[in-house]
DNA sequence: GAATATA
DNA sequence: TATATTCAACGCCTG
DNA sequence: CAGGCG
């Protein structure tokens, strides 16, 4: 049996704690019943054992995703209402899982941080409640387009400048639509809702049409929340900070062309009305909610990748715990081969400023 | 959610 | 054995 | 340096 129906077979078990095995790893899961995503205005609740079965029937398209690199996680041990946290580093995570040392800025020093390389370790985050995968955009394999950079992470700021960590394999945009419903709470954020969708679809069409007439191609999935993301897969000859100033760049353009669609204000209540064009994850460290990765949604929805042909005929609530994994079944991963799709950016500046 | 301390 | 407490991020920008 | 932001 394929190791992901072996998985499921042994989460069939009724009992609220088991021992599963994992390819040959020894993982306990605990509170298999406990809701993790209450029933909502048309769904049932989702516990932790609907969370494990969907990690597992997805991890055949989301490990080679997070190959690689630096991940972090949203936890949430009472639900999507309870109170949550991110982590990023990990006491003695189990011996299935990876475990690199990256310098930190912010603490002047070294700190591990966990990849996850095996269905056992996403189960694992699974069992701690890490419901939101975060991902690096950069990764610790230079192969096959980074084949020079160093690969030591620690020590110092400067080390790992000039390493591959610093050296992302996308620039990504975050298109977060600011138009309320009317019905969110005083300091909420919006809700999600079909005109602010459809604007925000909209501008991602054309967005991409702007990027494909200078021969970019550009992947689109749902956030799982309100918005879309666009990761333009780049060879990795920039840093973060140079696909961040192309982002920008992208993003001032798109003001310009669209100025009563989009805003780049940092300010939240400046953003009202318009689509937040957020350029700001291009950076090292910052990460966005993972593919396939499920979301702090009533519904249980997930971030899913969409074909720019079937953009208009969807909608974020269509992807959750439940349906995304036969979706993916019957259609495949639109993004699998986002990794052989790298764009020269550098020959592409090249050509338009001489 | 897990590790630790205390009754 | 049962309950309570504690802990779990960070990079970048602006004023 | 503190606070906003994601
Ligand atoms: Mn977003
Ligand atoms: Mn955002």
């Amino acid at each position: 049996m394929s190791e992901v129906g072996d998985v499921l077979a042994q989460l069939d078990e009724r009992k609220p704690r088991l021992v599963l095995n994992v390819e040959g790893h020894a993982l306990p899961v605990t509170n298999l019943d406990k809701v993790l995503w209450p029933a909502a205005e048309g769904s049932s609740p989702l516990t932790k054992r609907d969370l494990l079965r969907y990690m597992t029937r997805v991890s055949p398209w989301l490990l080679p995703h997070l190959a690689g690199r630096p991940l972090f996680v949203t936890r949430y041990p009472d639900g999507i209402n309870g109170k949550s946290f991110y982590q990023k580093h990990w006491d003695e995570p189990p011996d299935f899982a990876r475990n690199i040392s990256i310098y930190s800025s912010h603490k002047e020093g070294d700190g591990d941080y966990l990849i996850c390389g095996n269905l056992a370790t996403l189960l694992w985050l699974s069992q701690m409640a890490g419901l939101e995968l975060h991902p690096w955009f950069s990764r610790i394999d230079p192969q096959p387009d980074a084949k020079g950079k160093g690969r030591k992470f620690s020590g110092s700021e400067a080390t790992l400048d000039k390493s591959v960590l610093n050296f992302p394999d996308f620039v990504v945009v975050d298109l977060d639509p600011y138009e309320y419903s009317g019905r969110e709470g005083k300091g909420e954020e919006p809700e999600l809702h079909r005109r602010a969708f459809n604007r925000t679809r909209d501008l991602a069409l054309r967005l991409r049409e702007l990027l494909t007439g200078l021969g970019l191609q550009t992947f689109v999935k749902t956030s799982g929340r309100t918005g879309l993301h666009l990761y333009l897969p780049i060879l990795r000859k920039f840093d973060y900070d140079a696909a961040r100033g192309i982002a920008e760049t992208i993003g001032r353009y798109a003001l310009q062309q669209w100025p009563g669609e989009v805003t780049l204000e940092w300010s939240v209540e400046r953003r009202t009305g318009k689509i937040f064009f957020d350029y700001n994850q291009n950076s090292r460290g910052k990460s966005l909610a993972a593919i396939f990765s499920p979301r702090r949604n009533a519904l249980g929805t997930v971030s899913m990748p969409v074909a720019w042909e079937q953009l208009e005929e969807i909608y974020p609530t269509d992807f959750t715990l439940r349906t995304a994994p036969d979706l993916l079944e019957e259609r495949g991963d639109p993004w699998a081969e986002i990794l052989s799709a790298k764009q020269d950016l550098a020959q592409l500046l090249e050509e338009r400023t001489a």
